[in-house]
DNA sequence: CATTTCACCTGGTGGC
DNA sequence: TGCCACCAGGTGAAAT
């Protein structure tokens, strides 16, 4: 399930070999729901511009877009250059929320094109992006920074948000804490099994009010759950189904897990089984003799 | 308004 | 072996 260490992985991923590149030629399928934007105008929009940047924002993966510029090969390849070496102020945004089950792949056109893709973005130096996206819950977005707002995400980044600022947003709503942590517009990125993971790692119980959480317990929650994101960065994300990053490799943090999907197993602190129980709708792993 | 529930999707799993 | 009910969970709309 792509949530912030992911999302970052796939994010650095495609960063690193589309960045400096130029889209000469767009192909989308025609799945209306993957389109937060409609697809005829994302095509317009995308082809001829340069890829400036890729990074991450909460669970969205954005790729600032520079200016199009003129067709021939020798200008793109100029183009290409020049927006290697100077940073333009991007003019355009190409936002991708992979859902549950979307990928951005970076490969060569020729190879097979995998079912359920969704979008296939041509690039001057000749190989393809790619949004496969079987259960398209994941979101293709496009904006004219001329015309609409830059995206910022719909909450704080869990990552370098400080003490004040995160007991104010989680005292700020009477939800459980694990629907809170789950919540994007308070913080943007933190899924399912990232809240299980560090609910357990502050020893808190996920049917707790998050208003009724002390300053003590939100900061030990903050700063859980800042290491546990840090950590699943570093081991490039949880292989939970399928997921892989932009090389196609799995990450390795689904071996760190210590309550997610863990249900009868023994606890890694206590040996007590953890027990699992649905909470805002969603599984939720806990150890009982642990997590208060 | 705040909060909770549910529909959207497909692939994988496990029971019979 | 085949069939099918069921589960996974991010998000936004609908219900409460």
């Amino acid at each position: 399930m792509p949530e912030l260490p992911e999302v970052e992985t796939v994010a650095r991923g495609v960063h690193e070999r589309v960045s400096g590149d130029r889209i000469v030629q767009v192909w989308f399928s025609s799945q209306p729901q993957t389109f937060k934007t409609p697809p005829i105008q994302q095509a317009d929009g995308l082809k001829g511009r340069t890829i400036v940047a890729v990074h991450r924002t909460g669970k969205h993966i954005v790729f600032e877009l520079g200016p199009s510029s003129g067709n021939g090969l020798r200008a793109e390849v100029q183009e290409v250059r020049r927006r290697r070496s100077n940073a333009v102020s991007p003019e355009a945004q190409w936002i991708v929320h992979l859902g549950m089950t979307g990928r951005l792949l970076v490969t060569s056109p020729n190879s097979p094109v995998p079912s359920h893709t969704h979008a296939r973005l041509d690039l001057a130096s000749g190989k393809e992006l790619r949004f496969v996206d079987p259960r398209r819950f994941g979101r293709l977005e496009y904006r004219d920074l001329q015309r609409d707002r830059a995206f910022h995400g719909p909450g704080a980044e869990p990552l370098t948000i400080g003490a004040q600022e995160f007991a104010a947003l989680f005292h700020s709503t009477r939800m459980t804490i694990k629907a809170a942590l789950l919540d994007q517009s308070l913080l943007a990125g933190v899924g399912n099994i990232y809240a299980d993971e560090s609910l357990f790692q502050a020893g808190i119980r996920p049917r707790r009010r998050s208003n009724r959480l002390t300053f003590a317990e939100l900061d030990r929650l903050r700063v859980a759950l800042q290491k546990v994101l840090e950590k699943a960065v570093r081991l490039g994300g949880s292989s939970v189904s399928n997921y892989v990053d932009a090389d196609g490799e799995r990450g390795l943090f689904q071996f760190q897990h210590y309550v997610y999907q863990r249900t009868g197993e023994p606890c890694r602190r206590c040996q007590t089984p953890i027990r699992r129980v649905v909470v805002a709708g969603r599984g939720t792993h806990y150890c009982p003799q642990c997590q208060n």
